[in-house]
DNA sequence: CAATCAAGTTAGAACCTCTCACATATGATT
DNA sequence: AATCATATGTGAGAGGTTCTAACTTGATTG
């Protein structure tokens, strides 16, 4: 049902199937939903008011998603590859395998925390169907595989290389843990505490010095 | 209402005031909805059914609890305090000072995520009335105090320090982000990538010699 | 053109949150 | 001791939510 091959997932892209009755209902609901999670918070969203800022009746969504956490599960896909464009354009914005380009790709992470920090909670907060979903799985692992390439390139070691893998893992653990504490105490702690470029600059030295000395 | 200062917010001593009709209904609930976002995810618990668990009518729970958040708040609080002594507890098992204590502290800490991942999330995926919770900031403060004073003591450096604070927060973050993402891809990825201790002596050796150097 | 299928609609069952009015046990106060 | 005030419970119910079922309508296709 939702594995209809010529629609693709998410991307607003108007299928001809799609622009039907209402024009592209799937993509609005998302967006929809992705605005409800952004404002209300992740729990703080209901199909029924995503269905009523489409325009459609409450039964309609059902038609294109089987759950209300399928249409999560949308937004989530969604996010993840603009996360994941965010990476590669921050990696792209610095000379191949220099050390910024590590940085920046660790910047772009957390700038997406803190420009989208519901949507953001949502993406690693999912719970229901995460197993049933090999493609969000698979998304993970290409965001991971941003990473590991700039590290690999910084290196000048080839992707497959376990140490460039174990380093690739702690700066993205490092980033992932800075991400989430700076949204989580926005008032007081974490965002005053450091700047984030020199932060993450330093970091990121002092992970791939690690892996050159060990 | 809830700041009734005879009745300790969370903890399960019966004052004379809660063992009443039903013998300290709160903490029970506090334990059944515990329960229930461990096994049903955070998002899959509903008062009603913590009621069912308790023997209680519906409407019970809201005598104890303003809302559904105030008892997912008042879950986390508990969840918190647990968090902290686990916390406490590995420092305290290895020579104060030391590097294992630091290590440690982030062992108990990926420990407890890993024991109750859904508990874990909520506490720190949890944003409605964030900032109305006063005790919560306070409270992840002070595990956050855990993590500075083992700091302190390995380096030998008072805990105002600002280089102190700032090592700590990177442990942290660090600590933070390899929970998270052990809980989230359990299947393949983090879990087999990496033994946690060797991986964490590894990299808090790493982020305090990283301060010594500076 | 008719058949078919996709994408909407309304109606409704089951559940959940939270409130209100009422009942009852307990401790405090005269 | 009798009574009052209050804390803690119950049942009924309003209003919102998820999701299904049965029906309608519009587009595509043989």
């Amino acid at each position: 049902m939702s594995t209809d091959p010529s629609a693709p997932q998410v991307t607003p892209t108007v299928t001809p199937k799609a622009a039907y009755h209402h024009g592209d209902l799937r993509a609005q609901l998302i967006a929809a939903v992705r605005d409800l999670v952004e404002t209300h918070g992740p729990d703080g969203f209901s199909v029924s008011e995503a269905a009523r800022r489409a325009g459609v009746s409450s039964a309609a969504p059902y038609k294109h998603f089987k759950d209300r956490h399928e249409i999560l599960r949308g937004v989530v896909s969604e996010a993840m590859d603009r996360l994941r464009a965010a990476m590669e354009a921050g990696a792209a914005a610095h000379p191949h395998g220099s050390l910024e380009a590590v940085a920046a790709v660790g910047q772009a992470y957390v700038d997406f925390a803190r420009a989208e920090p519901g949507v953001f909670r949502l993406v690693f907060g999912l719970t229901e169907g995460h197993e049933n979903a090999p493609d969000l799985l698979a998304k993970g692992e290409g965001c991971f595989g941003v990473v590991v390439k700039a590290v690999a390139a910084c290196l000048g070691l080839p992707t497959s290389d376990p140490d460039v893998q174990r380093r690739a893992y702690m700066l993205w653990s490092f980033v992932h843990g800075h991400a989430f504490l700076t949204i989580d105490m926005k008032h007081k702690v974490a965002a005053a505490r450091i700047g984030d470029w020199d932060y993450l600059v330093t970091t990121s030295r002092a992970i791939l010095a690690l892996a050159a000395r060990a």
